[in-house]
Parts: C-alpha cells; sequence; structure tokens
DNA sequence: GTATGCGTCTGTGTATACATTAATGGATGC
DNA sequence: GCATCCATTAATGTATACACAGACGCATAC
C-alpha cells in the first residue's frame, strides 16, 4: 500500500500485535513463524524486531525467539518515575516558551474532549484525549529526545493500560490538574506548570502501583 | 576472542570510531564500505547500524549511507536537561533506598580519584573518575530503564566533551557538590540529594552551552 | 533413579544474490 | 543559459542459502 519499506510494515504490525495483546507478554515467537505470518522474509522482521528491542518492547534471545517483553509492577513503577520527571520538564520548558493561547489550543481542545468523555462515561475516549494531552504537552517542551524517550515509556504504559483504566477509578479529579497545568503554561509561570504537573503525574503513579500491587498484579 | 557475534564486534568497533573521531559527526558511509572495513559482510553491519540508530548515534538514510549524527548545542542542551532530571530522580531514590557506607563506597572512593586527579592536573582521570560517580550514582537509583536512557544520552555527551575538557574552567567546585549528594544519600535526606544534583547538572549544563555558543560551535 | 555424555536437529547468525529505487549526469527543448 | 526529462547506475531492501551452535532427548553408567 505505499512506499512502505517491509521493515516499516512489520514493526507497525508487529507493534499493533502486541497492544491488541494478539502477542502476549511473556510468550516466544520464532522469527521463522513471525515471518511467515506477516508474509515476508525473516530479513525484515528480523531488522524490525531488533528496533523493538532497542524501544524495550520485546527480548530477543538466541534459539529461544523473539520474547515480547513482560512488564511487572516494578517496571510500570520505573516507568512512571521516568514519566513524571520528563514530562514535568517539558510542561516547565513550556511555560517559559510563551505560547501564545492559539498555540495552546490543542491542549484546551484535549481537556475538553477529556470532560466531555467523562460526561458520556466513555473511557475509551478519555485515555484517548489523556493520550493527546500529555503529547501535546511534551511536543510544547521542544526537546526532539525527550518526546522520543517519552513516547517509548508510553508505549509500555498502553499495555498496562488496557488492564488498568476499567479497574482504576473514574479519573474526574485528574482535569482539575490539566488545566491548572494549562493555565501555567499560558502564564509562564515555570514553576507552577512543572510542581502541578509532578504532583498529578505522582498521584497517579501511587494509585496505579498500588492497583496493580492490589490485583496481584506480577506481570503482563 | 570469544563468543562474541559480528553484530555486537560491529557495534563495538563502530561506536569506538566514533568516539575517537576517525567517524566524523556529519559524514556518510556506505554500508559496503563499513563492512568492508571491519572484515564481515553488510548484514551485521546493517543490524548493528539500526541499534545505533535507535541509540541516536547514527541516522540511516536510504541512498546516503549512514550518517554519523551531529550533535548541534541545542542537542547538547536537549540532552543535559534530561540527565539533570534523571539523574536527580536517581539520586533521589538512591536516598531513599537506605544504603550502608559500604554499599556507597564506589561513590566515595570516585570523588576521592577526582580530587587526586584535579591535584596531578589530569583532566582525563577526572573525566573518567567523574564518569563512575554518576555511572554509580544513577545504578544506585535501581531504575533499569533509567539508567539504559542515562547512559544513551551520556554516550552522545562523550563525544563533545573531547572538544570541551580542555576549553571548560577547571572543575574545582565540582567536588564539593559530590559530597553533598553523597553525604545527603548516605543521611537519607531526599529532597537535600535530588536538590544538590540538579543544581549541580544545571550548572554543569549552563557553563557547557555558554561555552559551546561562545565557540561558534554548530555542530559536532 | 539419577547423572552424564553424545548425537541429532532446529533456529539463528551471516554471507550472498537479486530486485528495486532514487540520485546523477547528460541530452534536449525552450 | 536554464530547466526538464530520461537513462544509467549504484546503494539499499529483501530473499535465500548455509554453517554453526545450543537445546533436547536418549542411551548408558553408576
Amino acid at each position: 500500500m505505499g512506499a512502505m519499506t517491509n521493515v516499516e510494515r512489520a514493526m507497525s504490525a508487529l507493534r499493533q500485535m502486541i497492544f491488541a495483546g494478539e502477542l502476549t507478554p511473556g510468550s516466544d515467537h520464532l522469527e521463522t513463524e513471525l515471518a511467515e505470518r506477516l508474509g515476508m522474509s525473516r530479513t525484515p522482521v528480523r531488522e524490525a524486531a531488533l528496533m523493538l528491542q532497542a524501544q524495550g518492547l520485546v527480548e530477543m534471545r538466541p534459539r529461544r525467539g523473539i520474547r515480547i517483553s513482560p512488564v511487572s509492577a516494578q517496571d510500570m513503577s520505573d516507568i512512571y518515575d521516568i514519566l513524571t520527571e520528563l514530562e514535568s520538564l517539558a510542561a516547565a520548558r513550556a511555560a517559559e516558551a510563551g505560547y501564545s493561547d492559539t498555540d495552546l489550543e490543542t491542549l484546551a481542545k484535549a481537556i475538553a474532549d477529556m470532560d466531555a468523555a467523562l460526561d458520556a462515561d466513555d473511557l475509551r475516549a478519555w485515555a484517548d484525549a489523556d493520550d493527546r494531552f500529555h503529547r501535546e504537552l511534551v511536543r510544547l517542551g521542544r526537546n526532539a529526545r525527550l518526546s522520543m524517550i517519552v513516547s517509548v515509556m508510553r508505549d509500555q504504559v498502553r499495555r498496562a493500560r488496557a488492564t488498568t483504566l476499567f479497574i482504576r477509578p473514574k479519573p474526574a479529579k485528574s482535569n482539575a490538574d490539566h488545566r491548572i497545568v494549562l493555565q501555567a503554561i499560558a502564564d509562564g509561570d515555570v514553576s507552577r506548570a512543572h510542581d502541578t504537573h509532578h504532583a498529578h503525574r505522582r498521584a497517579a503513579r501511587d494509585m496505579l502501583v498500588a492497583l496493580l500491587d492490589k490485583h496481584q498484579f506480577h506481570g503482563l
């Protein structure tokens, strides 16, 4: 379909299969098997797997096959710690940058969408808007490497969220924080943007980790 | 020479060539050329290059060859921002962990080595000990993903340091900060460990960026 | 019954061959 | 002289072939 290379196709296909739970965490898959499944030779599959390995989504072990990396509660905690720091930094940098209201429209829209989704009790739409908010926030921080790292980390969280989204308490308070962060960025209030978002993420982490611990979650 | 695979050999060879300046930033190299130079076929070189690309050390562009990623002053600033946050987080976590003096020996040793190197006016030895200090600090933070990210970022800094090490002011004050961080970790003083290291890194960033700007450094 | 060693067999690591595609240069038209 | 188009060509993307090495099972010894 397009000018896509097979490696790219393999990458997105594998990612999709992982996120959809079609390839379950902890399971092993031979290069040959995946190649056949994707209708290509081993070479592009192997190269895609190498890249996914660099992002921590899979592990390649000789003669064991490609293992879909399991994500433990400890891993989640580690990842949230990183997200907390880096997103807060992005929020601070965004506040420094002096964005206009127009620049911040996407953020505002995401917040509005989250409200709407909560009213409609549509958790999936909420998660989607929440994603957009955080992605845009990081983008406004204007640090390409940071954006990359955050997006890789978020990929890992995404797998767990399929599980947690429906057992966690409704994210009702969440948007109040988002609004404060947005306002702080608009006002150029660097430390307020940073600290508010930091506390927001920290709370999310504690909630999630408690949730995972409570549910005997030892690996996904 | 051991049970090393050619991909691993290619990885370390390429890394070494990059750090040694043998492959200069911004230069392009064909897969075939590198393969010949390393005495292997294109396959392992390509796979190694893909991994190095994931770490941001090279970029692979179709028909242009493998480009050694240039690092601009802006990049350095971005990277230091990330290092600042993540290392500070590690320092805080290390302080939380309640390490004994024995556990902290490696840190103490690195500080002592820096002092000795400064007395002997041996900048390379200082840089080496400084590296050890920061690496151990991050390790004590006990977050495997964080360690990985930081080590990738530090790789990028390493290239610039070859340039900056000898034009920057002598890092005389630096060790005072290191000592405070070590003491804070030993005391379990989380916020002191965090804030001191944060300020330390922030200062290093500002100094370095000013230095690079002053020297018309637009890409390495 | 357990441990040890060997042979087999499968999957990977690597080389190589080939198809594809984009950059390059020259020729042509204006 | 400049732009445009086409042919050429060289480097990549992918498939395939093959050697090697590690896992597994089986037999044998104790």
